[in-house]
RNA sequence: GGUACUUUGGCCGAGUGGUUAGGCACCGGUCUGCAAAACCGUCUACGGCGGUUCGAAUCCGCCAAGUACCUCCA
């Protein structure tokens, strides 16, 4: 049974969709007027792992996430100025050539975080025609005003019939004594409507034609328009980042409702941010990162460059509902931690079971320290009676092994059973690598039961759920250089088995200096580039 | 000012009434021609004060510190 936090119930809920076994899921999107940061890996990540898990259960989800390149307005010298339009001008270009670059650089900074694309990711500005269809509606259902070519949402008398501010918990008559004041106001009746369509001024260049004007749908239009019309009226899980409760969510909430009579998502779920020092990490206070600069470790705050993996195995270890405070330190951390995660997870593909074999014990005697000879080295050649069994005297801690396994993959599904607690199931991964680095090291037994059960769960919850990965480059020739390596390393056994330091040595530290790490293992060799 | 949230060991970060979360670092050990790496083990904290309870990091109250939203933001 899936769990979810419920940000309108501020509660813990029971996943049950609207029409199984189908889910419809709506998550905000980037706005593409700037690089992708850290601030927008979160949520991607965040709802990719759900993405993958309402899958694995069976659900078949429809992913919606769209992409803004219409529509925010800016409350600054500029106000009323689109954003895309702004840095269209800025640039010298046009404003779809910038939305066209930054969603590029938006796919490809996913793709290399391994964050899934979604079913369907609709453009704001392909959607026009909807969004001023659903402004009529709201307009037609009598919750909205026209003033000097703009339509507002008619918030005081939305109240009245509705609830405004049950999202964020904010009630009408608090925010009208509180709220301060804008430009552009006269135009509305209260300071706490807001703009369904907007009148473009004469040097706006992204303008539509509508009803009212010419001018370019309000804020919280689109994901009203585009939700509903690739979801349904009523939908199951609607995702974004905390930062979005209000006024975002909150207002497509009462859009959606005024236009159709009812609320139009079940779960609303929130992302909470990452902080930097403490604060949030974003635009408003330039303290963000790109993601290139991580994958390039070219930032003062960074100590080195990250690959992707290690940002989500990062953003994994928290919970997606707690802040996450970045620091270089952190990631550091993470990313050996990673390492030696995804090392164990190569090492289990290569183990044998041995010991506690249930009916078929003490088939062969054999030591082993035959499969020890190294990780790189090819050495899955399982013979028909498959099994190595360790020496006597090991059966105790072989039970040792056991307890720690059994239940291994009940602990990771309660865990994403529970709103998808990742760190639980990172930690529950950490406790099973021990397991597998014992049986490694010859100090512990393992049953072909067990070991089969072992690797699936690893493939599972860390490769197919969680998307960790091992980030080596897979290709034509990969094999080959691989085992030239495996080649050389080999060459320097022997060498040192002869004694010949100086040849031993010498491959090393040349290969060293290209950037290999060289590992002696007790039999053999391990590497990595 | 309003609303909501947070405070866990050297650092990051789970955990909502009773057993060791986990990771990183440190320290100890194993392995080793040397070196590195790897592996094993150790380190038992919960902002302060009071209350409820047989028992609280976990529930309640007060205090302190911090953050977010109220304006574009993931």
């Amino acid at each position: 049974m899936l769990f979810l936090y419920n940000t309108l119930s501020r509660k813990k809920e029971m996943f049950v969709p609207l029409h199984e076994p189908n889910v419809g899921m709506y998550v905000c999107g980037p706005t593409v007027y700037g690089d992708p940061h850290l601030g927008h890996a979160r949520p991607a990540i965040t709802f990719d792992i759900l993405f993958r898990y309402l899958q694995h259960l069976e659900y078949k989800v429809r992913y919606v996430r769209n992409i803004t390149d219409v529509g925010h307005l800016e409350n600054d010298a500029d106000a009323g100025e689109d954003k895309i339009a702004k840095k269209a001008r800025l640039d010298q270009l046009e404003p779809m050539e910038v939305v066209q670059y930054y969603t590029n650089r938006y796919h490809k900074a996913m793709e290399a975080l391994n964050v899934l694309p979604p079913s369907i990711e609709p453009h704001a500005s392909g959607h026009i025609l909807e969004q001023i269809e659903f402004t009529q509606k709201i307009l037609d259902a009598g919750y909205a005003y026209e003033s000097e070519g703009s339509v507002y949402f008619d918030v005081e008398k939305y109240n009245k019939d509705y609830r405004y501010g049950k999202l964020s918990g904010r009630n009408v008559e608090e925010m009208l004594e509180t709220t301060r004041e804008l430009d552009g106001q006269s135009e509305k009746r209260r300071s706490v409507d807001f703009a369904l369509w907007k009148k473009a001024s004469p040097e706006h260049i992204m303008r539509w034609k509508a009803p009212w004007s010419e001018g370019f749908p309000g804020w919280h239009m689109e994901c009203s328009a585009m939700g509903t019309k690739y979801l349904g009226e009523e939908f199951d899980i609607h995702g974004g980042g905390m930062d979005l409760m209000f006024p975002h969510h909150e207002c497509e909430i009462a859009q959606s409702c005024a236009a159709l009579g009812k609320d139009s998502v079940r779960y609303w779920m929130h992302n909470n941010m990452i902080t930097i020092g403490g604060q949030k990490m974003g635009k408003s206070l330039g303290n963000f990162i790109t993601l290139e600069q991580f994958f390039t470790g070219k930032h003062p705050l960074l100590n080195k460059a990250f690959s992707p993996m290690t940002i989500r195995f990062f953003i994994l270890q928290a919970h997606y509902r707690s802040t996450v405070d970045f620091s270089s330190e952190a990631l550091e951390a993470s990313e050996k931690g990673l390492e030696r995660l995804l090392e164990g997870y190569a090492r289990l593909q290569k183990l044998k079971p041995n010991g506690k074999q249930p009916a078929t014990a003490g088939v062969d005697k054999s030591s082993l320290n035959q499969t020890a000879s190294g990780v790189n080295q090819v050495s899955l050649s399982q013979t028909a009676s498959g099994v190595e069994q360790f020496s006597s005297g090991q059966v105790a801690s072989g039970d040792k092994s056991e307890s720690s396994l059994a239940g291994l993959r009940q602990r990771c599904e309660s865990a994403m059973n529970d709103d998808l607690n990742t760190p639980i199931v990172i930690s529950n991964l950490f406790d099973a690598l021990k397991t597998i680095n014992l049986v490694h090291d010859g100090k512990a037994g393992i049953s072909e039961n067990e070991l089969a059960e072992l690797k699936s769960v690893f493939k599972l919850y860390l490769e197919d759920l969680m998307g960790i990965q091992e980030e080596a480059a897979q290709g034509e020739g990969v094999e080959a250089y691989q085992k030239a390596v495996d080649l050389l390393l080999n060459i320097r056994l022997d060498a040192k088995k002869n004694k010949d330091w100086a040849t031993s040595d010498r491959i090393r530290n040349e290969l060293s200096a290209l950037g290999f790490e060289i590992k002696d293992t007790k039999d053999g060799f391990e590497w990595r580039l």
